[in-house]
DNA sequence: TTTTACTTCGTTTTT
DNA sequence: CGAAGTAAAA
């Protein structure tokens, strides 16, 4: 059988093992991808499994549409019909056509974070609690566990009796579950649960999706929630034939709900479960894979492995330090310019990795000045932007009008002289009747103290009627055509555009061109299946790896990735591990932010480098912190220190003796003894200098920042509370980069965005006679080249003198 | 109703 | 340091 023959004996093993329950921990880089699709193949053509009769659940788009690809090239026939998609995707499937069954409408909209915090908002009003002492992020915190736990509205309020807090969470719970219920939306969160509700609730739908796969793959297992493992169990219950595939060691949200106990106790809920373990690691080389292994064996109660590599040879792993974080910028962005000049390599194969999206700045403006090419992954999702949330809110109401949420978004959104005042008395009137906002505003000359706003309320109501009409089904690139057109959003935005420089019209371009592009790819293309696929996309699903760019990029983002050239950045206690796991009296919250630490070496095929500061602002003000204790973790003689030159030429490099000089941790964190020994191995304290002050350096007064001593290595188990915030605080000397530029894109010319396109072409000039859809005729006055666009003024014979933007106002000459 | 100036507060991490 | 929210003014 030729199918498995290039897989070793264990990934043959776990590929083969298709019937009942199977447990496959795949080490980084193990090739569990690999393992998965040739599971999928096996199936078909070996056991004549029918594609339709398997699903394969991922978390990330992305690597969904990797896996169809490489099942595609896999599999001779039939590859289409094999269900591949992320959690979310699968359930929304599933809820579009069967949600109606537990009392929703099912053409319900998605909340993203962003719409919740409005909700929460509201909610917190509607109670009247005070926002001052009820945080909505903690209570959206609260309310998110909550479902990722199965935790029903009438247990949360069962188990809150008798305490204050947790009834004042219950109630808010409550609340919030019937708003979103009003408004026909579902939260990221629902998208589980109401999925599972609907399974507990209909036997008979269960029962159908039990049938269709009998085949059941979830890949980075580990991540799962409870609620997902629940999903997950039910689907898999008829027939048994479960495999998760994951790592213990790259867990890495719990944050988000993700319960590691779900891959620790797999065995524990399927008795009968095979188990295999893939050890091999193709990736890295040896070097790399030590000081991974090194790190993670720090954790306890995790799954025991050894990652090995047949790979010869290869480098230390790099470590840098620098005197801020400004130079550390320097150093990144002129190392990888210097590889690829003079080593030949491709920036593509480069990857800067950072804990906190806030790092990304700093390293993007350096990028920038040293010319090298790159791309920011994840900090606010594409999508998230205001200007595409007010476009994406147009198209909502459109096609349902029961989202409240994006109806008050927009009704003022151009101003349109409606406020507060006016959009009570509608809610009002609304409550009263119950009925939706946008039914209300339509209803608007019958809500009495109105009429004054009738007129102004009439032209939006009339605006999203005719948008509903017909004509329009699926076209949505149209409808956003439209939306922009008619509403005078391009002006509006015209204005913020001037002196800000964020492109917005640029962003509202390109939701146009994903529209279309959406058109295109969709069998049938409609409104609610363009916002329910724009609703579930991350960032890193747009990650092209066709264009040659560094990726910048959060720990989290980079999971699954592989780079040849990885820079760690900012390896600094308080940063990374930051300070809430530092500062947490669980040891878990630490051990996590190892398996990050893991996860970002792993990520490394030839070269890694480690980079730290040692002065940095956070916040507004300025830290020192220690080198991160992940770096103590790994054996000396698997690190080089090593100076670019540019350091050495400004001047920025640090002498011997005051480097890397690391407090005596391992004795005062409960917990972490096993760091110990290798700390040790960095020298003894008593350094001078800010540089080997534990923690965050406080002006003034040194209370708590007494301690500054610190590592005296004495038996007292004193763990300062040091890595707090300070009051005071100390000003950096003179930033390296001049404020001046006022915006990045600025400097960029061609580098920001991923889609750099040249503007269309316009058949016009200046002088030339030119038709409107809207204002009719008139001529040209001035056309502006800018980057993405040209911005056209004309006169007009009826309407006045208009700015527009060429590629949304679509002049015909005449 | 809208604009502006001032205060407060915070970040891990994201489907 | 910024974003975001609030109070006050126009």
């Amino acid at each position: 059988m030729g199918l498995l023959d290039t897989l070793n004996k264990e990934q043959r093993q776990a590929a083969s093992t298709v019937e009942g329950p199977l447990l496959v921990i795949a080490g980084a880089g193990s090739g569990k991808t690999r393992v998965l699709t040739h599971r999928i193949a096996y199936l078909i053509e070996e056991m004549g499994v029918m594609p339709w009769n398997i699903l394969a659940i991922t978390f990330t788009n992305k690597a969904a549409g990797e896996m169809r690809e490489r099942v595609d090239k896999l599999v001779e026939f039939g590859a289409g019909q094999v269900w591949v998609a992320t959690f979310h995707s699968t359930c929304v499937r599933i809820l579009r056509r069967y949600i109606d069954k537990i009392g929703y409408d099912n053409n319900f909209t998605i909340y993203d974070t962003d719409d919740q915090k409005t909700v929460m908002k509201a909610v917190l009003g509607y109670l009247d609690l005070d926002p001052k002492k009820y945080k909505e992020r903690a209570l959206m915190g609260a309310v998110s566990s909550a479902k990722d736990e199965l935790i029903t509205v009438e247990q949360f309020e069962r188990d809150a009796a008798g305490d204050y807090n947790k009834s004042i969470q219950a109630k808010v719970y409550r609340e919030y579950q019937d708003t979103l219920k009003k408004n026909n939306a579902l939260d990221f969160d629902d998208i589980i649960v109401k999925t599972v509700e609907l399974f507990r609730k209909c036997p008979e739908v269960l029962d159908s999706y039990q049938e269709r796969f009998q085949y059941i793959m979830v890949d980075e297992y580990q991540d799962t929630n409870t609620a997902q493992f629940e999903l997950v169990r039910m689907l898999a219950q008829k027939y048994r034939n479960l495999c998760v595939v994951g790592d213990d060691d790259q867990s890495i949200y719990k944050f988000r709900g993700a319960n590691i106990r779900n891959i620790l106790d797999f065995e524990k809920y399927f008795p009968e479960a095979a188990s295999i373990k893939l050890e091999q690691n193709y990736r890295s080389t040896r070097p790399i894979l030590d000081a991974a292994n090194a790190v993670i064996r720090n954790n306890t109660g995790r799954k025991e492995k050894a990652l090995w590599t047949g790979r010869k040879g290869g480098v230390n792993v790099r470590l840098c330090q620098f005197d801020s974080a400004y130079e550390e910028a320097e150093y990144i962005a002129c190392n990888i310019r210097q590889k690829v000049e003079k080593e030949g390599a491709e920036y593509r194969e480069c990857a800067v990795l950072y804990r906190t999206n806030a790092q990304a700045r700093l390293l993007e403006e350096r990028m920038l000045m040293e010319g090298v090419p790159y791309n920011v992954v994840g900090g606010t999702n594409f999508y998230a932007r205001k200007e595409v949330k007010d476009i994406l809110a147009y198209l909502k109401t459109i096609d349902s009008g029961r989202d409240d949420v994006a109806v008050k978004r927009i009704i003022n959104v151009p101003k349109r002289g409606i406020g507060n005042a006016t959009l009570e008395k509608a809610e009002d009137f609304a409550q009263l009747y119950g009925i939706g906002l946008f039914e209300a505003l339509e209803r608007a000359d019958e809500i009495t103290g109105l009429s004054r706003a009738v007129p102004k309320i009439r032209p939006f109501t009339e605006l999203i009627r005719k948008l509903r009409g017909e004509e329009y089904r699926g076209k949505v690139a149209d409808l956003i055509r439209e939306v922009v057109e008619r509403t005078g959003y391009e002006e509006y935005l015209g204005d913020f555009d001037e002196e800000g420089g964020e492109d917005r019209i640029g962003n509202v371009d390109e939701l146009l061109t994903k529209a279309a592009g959406y058109e295109e790819s969709s069998e049938e293309p409609s409104l609610t299946g363009f916002l329910e696929e724009v609703a579930l996309v991350a960032d890193i699903d747009n990650v092209d790896g066709d264009d040659n760019r560094v990726l910048l990029m959060t720990l989290h983002s980079a999971k699954g990735l592989e780079f040849s050239n990885v820079i760690l950045a900012g390896m600094e206690d308080g940063l990374f591990p930051g300070y809430m796991a530092v500062n947490s009296d669980d040891i878990s919250d630490l051990e996590e932010e190892r398996r990050l630490a893991y996860v970002g070496i792993t990520r490394a095929k030839d070269e890694l480098t480690l980079t730290c500061a040692r002065m940095r602002m956070i916040k507004g003000e300025t830290q020192y912190n220690p080198v991160s204790r992940f770096v103590a973790e790994i054996p000396m003689e698997l690190l080089d220190r090593e100076f670019g030159p540019q350091n050495r030429r400004k001047g920025a490099w640090v002498s011997d003796d005051s480097f890397v000089r690391r407090n005596d941790f391992g004795k005062t964190f409960p917990g972490d003894d096993k760091a110990r020994g290798s700390a040790e191995a960095w020298g003894s304290d008593g350094a001078n200098g800010p540089g080997s002050t534990f923690g965050t350096v406080r002006g003034g007064s040194g209370e708590a920042g007494g301690n500054g001593g610190t590592g005296s290595g004495s038996g007292m188990e004193t763990r300062p509370k040091a890595i707090i915030r300070p009051k005071a605080t100390v000003k950096a000397d003179k930033p390296y980069i001049a404020k001046g530029i006022s915006s990045l894109n600025e400097l960029a010319g061609i580098s920001k965005g991923a889609a750099y396109k040249a503007p269309a072409a316009i058949d016009y000039g200046v002088g030339d006679r030119v038709f409107h859809v809207k204002y009719g005729e008139g001529t040209v006055m001035h056309i502006d080249r800018e980057p993405r666009d040209y911005k056209v003024t004309v006169e007009f014979d009826k309407a006045g003198q208009k700015i527009m933007y060429a590629s949304f106002a679509k002049l015909k000459r005449v």
